[in-house]
DNA sequence: CGTCATCTTGACTGTGTGGTCCAAAATCAA
DNA sequence: TTGATTTTGGACCACACAGTCAAGATGACG
């Protein structure tokens, strides 16, 4: 027979992902790639065609990833604000990956490549109907169970949260911390809920000053 | 003695900005920077600097025009819901731009860059901190006139909003209408106003299937 | 042990990059 | 007219890029 691979495909494109998310498509170069990857050209290329080609596969991983957190926490049909604010919990960690504000992955890929290149454009839309799908969801469901204002939209409500937390990904790349981040999102669920139900109180604690410091 | 310069370089300058917005920074070449902008290479040189010094001013120029549009709509002391929602259609007419979708500039630079360049970081904290400063004053005011709920937090409310408007600019590169926009803000709004003052009713109007469909 | 498909290595190609330099043409003030 | 200065265009550079090719090394099978 043949040869049996010497590197485990999915790995390889794990840290492939790595280095697209940290740095983007256009500047990230092949020998980057094949450095942080740990394998020779050819081998990349065999295995996963081109750049480009070997790009869509990493946002491809990447999406994997995100949807079994999607389903981790909002799949049950009974989620509620409970899994709501864990889902954010996690997503906010997913931010600060991989090795410190990494940012949202897809939201990146979106804004350097979603008006010229259709495949990211298409991935990007479908990140986005998956989480407004499963946020809607559990606002609907913490809805019947009065965990939040029956007032609301739930689409529109979704929206609003898909927007925060794609906004996120901006914010910390422009030197926003890990806390002010739960704050910001602790706010947006906080709207949600009757007033005087808050998380941690409509008005919350005194901010500190370091919140929004930068690194 | 000498002659005077035969182009304006501010004017020479936005045309740069447009095509950064439009393409990002690494695959904005400098062949096709000259092409748009109309000037030599060499006149780009003795005016701008290296590549990454115009991207900067760039930057800047993208920032005063911003500035500008958040003065407008939310510098005066007694700026309030309504001044909140012109601003807020404001600022989509400005993710729309320029030849539609355009997101906002300074998100896609803190996002392809803010990791990597000082003043690019430092740029995106200072517009972040303008806006959250802007809509902090507003909601405020907004709440001494009784217009949004006293029980919010104005520095947390700020910093959803923030975070939601930064969320649009993902959202638009990945195929959100104008529409589907203006519905999300909308939805953010409504959340901070008390019940049945909505701008639009907290249930809203049905919402349109073309609302969330690609180009 | 030999075969042969596969992996790995490194050299190679053509193209495009950002950036510099030069010289001719154009334009103004003195 | 002179002289300073800008604009223009092209030539040029070294380099990095994505992608290809041709051996050589490796190891599972018959």
């Amino acid at each position: 027979m043949a040869r049996i691979k010497a590197f485990d495909p999915d790995e390889v494109l794990q840290r492939a992902m790595e280095l697209f998310w940290r740095s983007g498509y256009a500047s990230t170069s092949l020998s980057a790639l094949l450095e942080h990857m740990g394998i020779s050209r050819q081998s990349l290329y065999d295995t996963f065609g081109d750049k480009n080609s070997l790009y869509l596969a990493a946002l491809d991983r990447y999406e994997v990833a995100f949807t079994e957190l999607v389903d981790r926490h909002l799949g049950n049909a009974d989620a509620g604000v409970p899994a709501l604010i864990a889902f954010a919990q996690g997503y906010v960690s997913n931010l600060v990956l991989p090795a410190e504000r990494g940012g949202c992955m897809m939201a990146a890929a979106a804004l350097e490549l979603g008006l010229h290149d259709d495949g990211v454009a298409a991935r990007a839309k479908a990140h986005i109907d998956t989480l407004e799908f499963a946020l809607k969801s559990a606002i609907a469901e913490a809805q019947r169970r009065g965990e939040i204002d029956a007032s609301h939209d739930p689409t529109a409500a979704a929206r609003v949260l898909v927007a925060v937390l794609s906004g996120l990904g901006v914010m910390v790349r422009s030197g926003a911390t890990r806390t002010a981040l739960r704050r910001t999102i602790e706010g947006a669920i906080n709207a949600l809920v009757p007033p005087l139900a808050g998380i941690a109180g409509a008005k919350g604690p005194p901010r500190r000053a370091e919140d929004r410091s930068g690194r």
